[in-house]
DNA sequence: ACAACTATACCGTCCAGATGGTATAGTCAA
DNA sequence: TTGACTATACCATCTGGACGGTATAGTTGT
């Protein structure tokens, strides 16, 4: 016979259904239903884990935050500890979440519900000061280190929605020189 | 007795009061019968005007791009024809945009839009293709020059989502360090 | 000038379908 | 026995959209 799963087998399994969800019909598509369906749990077995629709995002969220965060840990502890080794790492991770082009839906529907989920969006705000306060702290100009984070974000926003994003040889040059950049205590133009 | 209004007055009450509801309310609340009573309409009214809801959404995407483009041009006039002019007005109509704190939310609602909503997706993703190709043509290394426009879109995707913002003082020095990185040809940085 | 007609700009009502959520009764392995 | 579910039924609410109807503005022929 078939054993139950264990509780956090389920959830990592809602969690993955989710994202198939997201990354293929969007988040239109997301209900309860769609997503028990997927996991191949019922409607009623998902409400055991997660008590109201914004709870599950919410954990989703924090699912996917906490492989990001997993894999820039891992990419700060490779880098020396030069200054901008944390923007490096930081431009790192986020360039490597967009490899797979399907992660670029699965994104644009993540940001999609934080206007809807406000604990969702909650969180992100707070993800993204704290890692605003690591790139102050590292040992660049702050002005400096705070432009290059946006041209980190413009592109993955641009992969995201697929706002006339570069080519892949293009790509790798721009991230080549926002890695470059980062070794400069301060905006070496003028 | 009182006179009908023309019809491309209705239709711009309409669009504000989509913007006012984006920028209050939020896509969920971004109801046919939520807009026709804000425009002031019933919601018949409204579908005289519309025939789909998507139709609305977009229209109201061209209506808020042609408002960003009108300032576009005009900031274009303003610019020198030196190297990086484009990428200048861009920055500064971006930046420009964000100017009012309710704006945000609005941009916020519109991109969630976007995910639901293909053909408003598509509108801006052949906007964007349109600035590139401007960039592309400013006179600067394009790699170089798509790095700054990443910056700029950066800095809008933060202030558009309330993640880890610039104070007023800071914005403004990174905003004046992009526009001076602009009379660069190509990256200052060795 | 005026009647006849057409096009425009709406209004108000109805509806099928979907959604999140609740409740309940039962299964099944450890 | 308990935790981890399944299965089903149900509900209140909301949604986009279709519809028939109406008032007014504008055009046209005579």
């Amino acid at each position: 016979m078939e054993q139950n799963r264990t509780s956090s087998q389920t959830r990592e399994s809602i969690f993955e259904a989710c994202s198939q969800i997201l990354r293929h019909e969007g988040l239109t598509n997301l209900t309860l239903q769609a997503v028990a369906n997927e996991a191949g749990i019922s409607k009623g077995g998902l409400l055991y884990h997660f008590e109201t629709k914004e709870a599950l995002v919410e954990a989703l969220f924090e699912y996917h935050n906490n492989i990001f965060e997993q894999r820039l840990e891992e990419l700060i502890a490779i880098e020396s500890d030069k200054p901008g080794a944390f923007l490096r790492a930081y431009a790192k991770a986020s360039v490597e979440q967009m490899s797979d082009p399907e992660n670029a839906n699965l994104y644009a529907s993540l940001f999609a519900a934080e206007e809807k989920y406000a604990s969702a969006h909650k969180l992100m705000r707070e993800k993204f000061v704290g890692w605003q306060r690591k790139i102050d702290q590292s040992g660049l100009n702050p002005n400096w280190a705070m432009l290059l984070r946006f041209a980190v974000d413009g592109l993955w926003f641009a992969e995201m929605h697929r706002y006339a994003t570069p080519g892949p040889e293009q790509r790798d040059a721009i991230v080549e020189m926002i890695l470059g950049l980062t070794q400069h205590f301060d905006n070496p133009g003028k």
